[in-house]
Order: structure tokens, then C-alpha cells, then sequence
DNA sequence: CCTTCAATGGCACTCGGTGTCAAGCAGTTA
DNA sequence: TAACTGCTTGACACCGAGTGCCATTGAAGG
């Protein structure tokens, strides 16, 4: 009767405390303002050290930031997932289109998130910096998807800074608006400014 | 007999200790790599306290950054100092070109800057930082040029963040052919392929 | 000569972040 | 039940970044 339930029990007490944690910041942070909370601060509402903490999250940043973590890789591999005949506009805007929903799909989580890093300098440093790493992945993904070399053409590292220039947009009247705009909408206009520049390779 | 050369001596001096500073820092990060030298070692070179060393700048990221922190002011400016009547690619492409000069001008240091920048991620993350407050001002000073309403129009914030992400391509070539590529022909190439969305507005 | 003011150095302190170690506890084997 | 193993934790010491405070110095000025 199910003995190893495939997932053992300090594997979901692990899961456990890194949610507590996770939650215990982001309403500490929300409340109080970034720097003004301290880890310890943080540490004891979730009831446990602050050596604790920094074996779940490697900073005081990383806690609000690391939902992100994987959206770069997964962004990368939408654009993979795309057929090879489409116009990189289209397939860029997919991959847009895909994260957004991502976002807007547990929104009631994700909207917070998201506006607490783009009023928090400190928090949006950070995003911009996972953002400059999605960047060259998708321009490494678009170089080999067209067959040009990153190392001449200047194309891919181009479109991608577009693409991401996009989405940071989108995602700034999203969060501006609390959640009220309709990303696809907007995603769509976006694309529709920038498209010209995305095709008119040949 | 000008008695007081509009400057005195106490001004002079500060400015003698800042670039001591920037020197000793430019010189110990490039060579221990970023993390392994201390603000003490770095004042203690200058010659100075580590309580004065932050008397002159903010943190540690701040001596290597701080050149740039008018650039974006100055970005602006060439933007505002365009003719009304140019393309917005030709204002933006001008106003990326005239950046790159006055790096290209004083190459032997803000060649040594760039480099240290563009491959230390802490760094790095600081420069994203300062784009990002860039593109904000370009695009105010965009959408009040087109005479656009920044809250509903995404064009003044698209164009603005292309340009910034072809400066960012052009940057990052001309650091990594160590000054050989030609920055003037990189802006040209780079702008050859945003223009089209760029003007795509009618 | 005396005053004023800016720059400095030293010191103590907070906080982010890390290495280390001993203790607690689940699961396993005898 | 006892012993062993492996993982998680808390406590402690420690380092470096960054700040507040105060006493000292030295140049400028009456």
C-alpha cells in the first residue's frame, strides 16, 4: 500500500519549508519594503535559522526572483517547439505569448510577484539580469534555428533583445494595471510594432 | 591675477583622490578578478581609508560604473537636439552612434572599462541597471518628440529599448574584437535592421 | 593669531552571506 | 532494542560591504 510513495517524507517536508519561507517574504517584503526586512526577520516567521534560509535561497533577492528561474530555459525551448517555415515575428510572439500566460495563469500569485520586483530596484536589477541570460539563449536558439553565425550576423542577438524588449513591456503595463489589461492584447500589439524588423531578413 | 582659478585647491585635490581611486580599482579588479579584492585593498593602494573611499563612491560596483552615469543624460540630449522632422531610426541611430564615439575616443581606458564590465557579472548587472534608467529617458523624451501619450502607446518604449538593445550588440562586439570592429559601421549594420519597425509608424 | 569648514581616519555597528560542527531524527540492518 | 547511516537543522564564528559618529588635521580667511 503504496510504501515509497515515489517522493519521500523529507523530500516534502523540504518542499514545505521552502514555501513557508517564500511566503513569509513575499508578504514581509510587500509590507515592509525591500531592505528594510531582514533575513533573520524572515527566517523567524517561517520558524526557522537564518543559516536555514540560505540553504533554500542563495539571496534575499533569489526568494522573490526564483519562480523565474526556469522561464528562461522554458522560453528556449517554446521557440525549439516552433516549426522551422515560420516567420521569426511568429514564433517570437508565441514565445511571448506563452510566458505571459504562464504569469496570467496564477495570476493571483504571480502579479504580486511581479509588481513587488519592478518597484524594487534591488529585485529588478535581478530580473534584468536573468532577462540578459534568456537573451542569449534565445539568440543561440535563433542562430541555429536561421543557420547564421552569431559570431558575424548580428540578427539573432537583435531579434531576441526585441523579443524581450516586448515582453518587458507587456509585462510592465500588465503589472501596471493590475492584472486588468489583456496580455495576449498586448502581446499582439507589441509584435505588431516590432514585426517589421523580426522579418525582414531574407 | 586670477586669484581664485574658479576652482580651489580642495576641489582639486578631491578630483586628484577620485581618480586614484578608479585607477587603483580599475587595475586590482582587472587583474584578481572582481570578488577576491577588498574595498580595503583597493583604498590601502590609493592611499586612502576604507571610510573614504565610500566619501567618493557608493559601493564597490560604483567606481567601475560610475563613467557612465551621464551618458544617459547625454543620450537624451542628442535625441532632444535632432530635427524634429528626421525618421525616428536616423535621431536614435545618431544618438546611439555619438555613445559609441565618445567611448571609441578615449579607447585605452573605456575599452579596459567595458571589457572588465561586460564579463563580471555583478558589474554587469549594474550597467543593466543604468540601461534600463536610459531607456525610460528615451522614451519620454520619444514620446513627447511624436507627441505620443507614453500611458497607452507602446512605440515610445519599443523604440527606445531596440535602440538600447542594438547599442547593447554593438558594445558587446566592439569589447570583444578589443576595439578592432568599427563602431560607426556596427550602428550602421545594427540600425540597417531595426529601422524597419522603427518607422513602421505613420 | 584665531576661527571656520571641509576632508580624513578610526571605531563601532548592522546586515548579508559562508564554513564548520555537533545534535536531532528518519529509515535500515542485525 | 541497539547500532549505523544519511539528511536536515541550529548555533557559532567569521568575513566583507556599507553606515553613523566623532575627534583630528590642515587649508582658507578675517
Amino acid at each position: 500500500m503504496s510504501p515509497q510513495p515515489e517522493v519521500t517524507m523529507a523530500q516534502r517536508k523540504r518542499q514545505l519549508v521552502a514555501n513557508e519561507l517564500s511566503e513569509a517574504a513575499l508578504q514581509l517584503l510587500a509590507l515592509k519594503g525591500f531592505d528594510t526586512v531582514t533575513i533573520d526577520e524572515i527566517a523567524a516567521t517561517a520558524g526557522v535559522s537564518k543559516r536555514t534560509f540560505f540553504r533554500y535561497f542563495a539571496s534575499k533577492e533569489d526568494v522573490v526572483v526564483q519562480f523565474l528561474a526556469d522561464m528562461g530555459t522554458g522560453m528556449r525551448a517554446v521557440l525549439a517547439s516552433r516549426p522551422i517555415e515560420e516567420q521569426p515575428s511568429a514564433s517570437l510572439q508565441h514565445t511571448v505569448w506563452v510566458s505571459m500566460a504562464a504569469c496570467a495563469d496564477h495570476s493571483d500569485r504571480a502579479l504580486r510577484v511581479v509588481q513587488l520586483i519592478l518597484r524594487t530596484p534591488a529585485l529588478r536589477a535581478r530580473f534584468l539580469e536573468r532577462q540578459d541570460q534568456w537573451r542569449d539563449d534565445l539568440a543561440a536558439e535563433l542562430a541555429q534555428r536561421l543557420g547564421l553565425d552569431p559570431d558575424t550576423d548580428l540578427y539573432p542577438q537583435l531579434a531576441a533583445g526585441m523579443a524581450l524588449t516586448a515582453f518587458d513591456a507587456v509585462l510592465q503595463r500588465w503589472s501596471g494595471s493590475d492584472g486588468a489589461e489583456d496580455p495576449a492584447e498586448l502581446t499582439d500589439r507589441a509584435f505588431a510594432t516590432i514585426a517589421p524588423a523580426l522579418d525582414s531578413v531574407e
